[in-house]
DNA sequence: CGAGCGATTGAACGCTCTCAAAGTGAGTGG
DNA sequence: CCACTCACTTTGAGAGCGTTCAATCGCTCG
């Protein structure tokens, strides 16, 4: 995956007019949602609006961790390798979520795009200084950290506990409701990503993933659509098979 | 696992003292370690210390989140269930770890101690109202929620992706680590927690987490001792096996 | 000394993985 | 328009790791 060049913002000119973040129409549902008009130009003074192609990397694991990002459109997945190669995928991340938390100064995960991407860029030292300006940023910060820390502990239960079948449901459910919450349609479910990122995602083959829709798709629980499109064709029987998520 | 009554704090003479925050012996490890005298002082007098017996509900999924806890010793465990009785650990905390975010104002997992604790308990109102007036706690706790939510994910790439052995071998490196951050001798490792513990937090069964600590001590990587006590008799092979974390 | 709980060990099963091959679809160039 | 490539997905067969079920051991406590 090609590494792309994020220091060359490529659509400067919209990210530098006046109050860029005041007609940002994802807005509510990121960091910036706290923030007043005065706030939000303050801020937009700071960020680049970035677009990355699909299947780039924004960051790597281990980097100098510079900047804060946020999504505002298309997919990006978030994972850690081990020696050998192989991959878990931590997460997947949509409009409204922020990637770039660092510890020790150095990203502890690599970030990359599923689909193509409109990011915005923050870079750390503005926005730390912004932080102690504007305590409602901060307060808004810990809280989406909260949410994605709870996020997490839902994951390793998936990963530690449920079984193949559990895990597909229980991943067509979280697609399915995160849509929701983003004001698109709940089903059918886009899914971009392949199958090998949903197994790295769920601690699975691409085999057992395959194997397991084919499985769902004759039971009649689901069918597959043109576009990545997985329709839900009895919601409850998915959500009795995720066990509870 | 009787849960244990919170509401009547045991020492409260000791927690109210001019300013025993002050004098706390693990206060570099924890939220306060960012505070001058004067905020310990008030953060003093809003929290209550607390002894809590082994093996008793902290608190319970579910349940409303009125207060953030602090452990100050002793070992306290995270997990959720699914609805079938399986579960999940998601944590282990110890001297200095915090625990009690919430989502939604419930508690998104269930606290029960594994040892006798202390905790300080933190009312979430008051301290809402202190975190406002002092910036350098929330970012505090910000980070300190910043360097959770990277163990999550160290964690999701041992449930997702790592085989029996690496699980225990990365166990038994963490809590070695995590001693010595806390000054205690690294080898050998205190394992408080039982083998069903132990299993519910790296997803396997307790047989199998038997089985792979006779086969560790079969090949002289490691011998069990006296008190929970496991002396790893080589630290690089044990590393090497937990395919590096 | 017996009860009871946790840890260990054994044997057999099965879910998921591994290895392999065939199918599908988008993109390319003749 | 069609053959060709290449990447991804699906399907099949067999193996293995960890589980399940069961028995034994060892320690603590009454």
């Amino acid at each position: 995956m090609p590494p792309v060049d994020l220091s060359r913002p490529r659509d400067n000119a919209a990210a530098t007019d006046m109050n860029p973040c005041g007609a940002c129409p994802v807005r509510s549902l990121t960091v910036c949602a706290a923030l007043d008009p005065e706030e939000l130009r303050r801020l937009a003074e700071i960020l680049q609006t970035i677009r990355v192609e699909a299947n780039h990397t924004i960051f790597s694991e281990g980097e100098a961790a510079d900047a804060l990002y946020n999504v505002t459109s298309g997919t990006v997945k978030l994972y850690k390798l081990l020696p050998d190669g192989r991959r878990q995928i931590t997460g997947f991340l949509m409009t409204g979520d922020f990637l770039g938390l660092a510890v020790n100064e150095s990203y502890a995960y690599t970030a990359e795009t599923v689909t193509s991407c409109s990011v915005c860029k923050f870079p750390r030292r503005k926005i730390d200084a912004l932080m102690d300006e504007f305590p409602k940023m901060q307060r808004r910060l810990f809280s989406m950290a909260s949410n994605e820390l709870a996020a997490a502990q839902d994951q390793m239960l998936l990963l530690g506990r449920k079984t193949a079948k559990e895990k597909i449901c229980s991943f067509l459910l979280m697609l399915s409701q995160r849509a929701a919450r983003r004001g698109h349609k709940e089903n059918p479910v886009y899914v971009p990503m392949s199958r090998a990122d949903i197994a790295d995602y769920l601690g699975l083959t691409t085999e057992t993933v395959s194997r397991t829709f084919t499985q769902l798709k004759t039971a009649g629980a689901i069918s597959l659509q043109e576009g990545n499109k997985v329709l839900i064709a009895d919601m409850d029987t998915i959500y009795d098979m995720a066990e509870g998520c």
